[in-house]
RNA sequence: GGGGGAUUUCCCGAGCGGCCAAAGGGGGCAGACUGUAAAUCUGUUGUCACUGACUUCGGUGGUCCGAAUCCACCAUCCCCCA
């Protein structure tokens, strides 16, 4: 099977310029394409970990990736599906980003000896001169038919800058220029960036009479339509440093049995004969899948080691066997007593369990805290020293957080 | 440049000068039910020394015993006219 109907297989493809082409050219040839990053943070995050994989499956069909660092369209900001402005960021935060974005993924994309590239587009847009560039381009682009873009309808409601407007003709020459200096043939991206992918097409085709291609990857979205990868708190981070290992591993254990065998299929890159054998599967059954699926994600953005002690932790925590070594800790100090003595409360924002007093009294109060076995029922409750012996305390903070305290 | 409107707690959105820490919805958190799922029902959702006190309603001043509510100025956004 090729790299191409492996996508379709599973179920990744959303849209393309030229379905027949690409699937031939991919087939027959060694192929140069690309795929933008904007450096909006300083970590990846699961929607881009997909492109990544992406990225990296090419790569060892043959085909040569290279990855787009958005130096200069950092500065501007994709108005792509946004109801708001993005904030603006400095150019010394994009540059921060950017350094973050290019050791995550340099773990996935092998770039030696030329099989793949990472570029920076502030490499030739931050230069441009205003006037050459609209005489030069901007000329091409009709506005009635930007307007009438997709991207740009939330937009045409709250608002757009003009500053935004111009992002589509940046990335579309983006692809222009790297199809020049590279002979990048085929632009991918998330299906929302499908308007921006055939506006760096149409480029081409205006420019040189030469026809290049783009193809849209779905969104990893869950069965009510939602972009997952994000939660109340924020993004699902690869950065062990801002999600941990262990709540990357939860996030995943906890998908909705709807959406596991779609993300065993986007994002893990099992077998398809592997996953099949899940999607037989019912009820809940389906735990061993959701088991497999946050294994394996967590094995391939951190690794193995991490992926067993996540794995551990939550079979300690939620069923029989596995060891308490690896749920998150809390190492209590000296500091922390009062008189010999701590409060459960204290315990409790000292470890980040709850964010405010009233909270943790809150949670007291309607029962929702555990310590090893026994709900606690008073919030003046306190422990000594004596009580972290050995392998320290267990709170557990609803059914599923769970924190251990020791000296 | 002229005219009109807006700015409320995580989000949307209601709010008579005192009964406003502020309706309602969404979201979150917790409880019940469960499979670490979904749906449903219940409670809760500013902070703290929690039957009380303190800080909040774009900003700064003012009127008043008392202001999210009135006045002035400033800021930002939207709409109409030019």
């Amino acid at each position: 099977m090729n790299v191409y109907q492996e996508f379709k297989e599973r179920g990744l493809l959303a849209q393309s310029t030229n379905e027949e082409a690409i699937a031939k050219l991919l087939e027959n040839e060694k192929v140069t394409f690309y795929i933008g990053f904007d450096p909006t943070a300083d970590s990846l995050h699961v929607g881009h970990f997909m492109q990544m994989k992406i990225m990296a499956h090419m790569q060892r069909a043959g085909h040569r990736p290279i990855a787009l660092f958005g130096g200069g369209t950092g500065m501007i900001g994709d108005p792509s599906g946004k109801t708001d402005m993005r904030k603006m960021l400095t150019k010394e935060t994009i540059a921060h980003n950017i350094e973050c974005f290019k050791k995550q993924m340099a773990k996935f994309i092998d770039t030696s000896d030329d099989k793949a590239l990472f570029v920076n587009n502030g490499d030739w847009l931050l230069d441009l001169n205003y006037v050459d560039f609209l005489r030069d381009i901007g000329a091409h682009f009709s506005v009635n038919r930007m307007l009438s873009a997709e991207c740009y309808k939330a937009r045409m409601e709250k608002g757009l800058t003009f500053l935004e407007f111009n992002y589509m003709i940046m990335q579309s020459y983006d692809f222009y220029k790297l199809y020049n200096d590279y002979g990048c043939a085929i632009e991918f991206g998330g299906d929302d960036q499908w308007s921006n992918i055939i506006g760096g097409v149409e480029l081409i085709r205006r420019k040189l009479g030469k026809e290049a291609y783009g193809m849209t990857f779905q969104l990893l979205t869950n069965s009510e339509g939602k972009k997952m990868g994000k939660t109340e708190k924020g993004a699902i981070w690869l950065d062990p440093e801002k999600t941990s290992p262990y709540d990357f591993f939860q996030y995943w254990r906890n998908v909705a049995d709807a959406d596991v065998i779609k993300c065993l299929k986007m994002l893990t890159f099992l077998p398809l004969d592997e996953i099949k054998k899940y999607e037989g599967l019912e009820g809940s059954q389906l735990n061993a899948a959701k088991e497999v699926l946050a294994y394996e994600l967590t094995k391939l953005v951190h690794n193995e080691e991490e992926a067993n002690k996540a794995l551990d932790a939550a079979r300690a925590l939620f069923s029989a066997g596995g060891s308490i070594e690896n749920m998150p800790k809390t190492e209590l100090t000296a500091e922390n007593f009062t008189d010999g003595k701590i409060n459960i409360i204290d315990m409790m924002l000292i470890s980040k369990l709850c964010p405010s007093r009233g909270e943790a009294r809150r949670l007291i109060q309607q029962g929702g805290v555990s310590v090893g076995d026994d709900k606690v029922t008073d919030f003046a409750k306190e422990y000594t020293a004596s009580d972290f012996e050995g392998d320290g305390l267990i709170v557990k903070k609803g059914k599923k957080t769970f924190h251990r305290f020791t000296m």
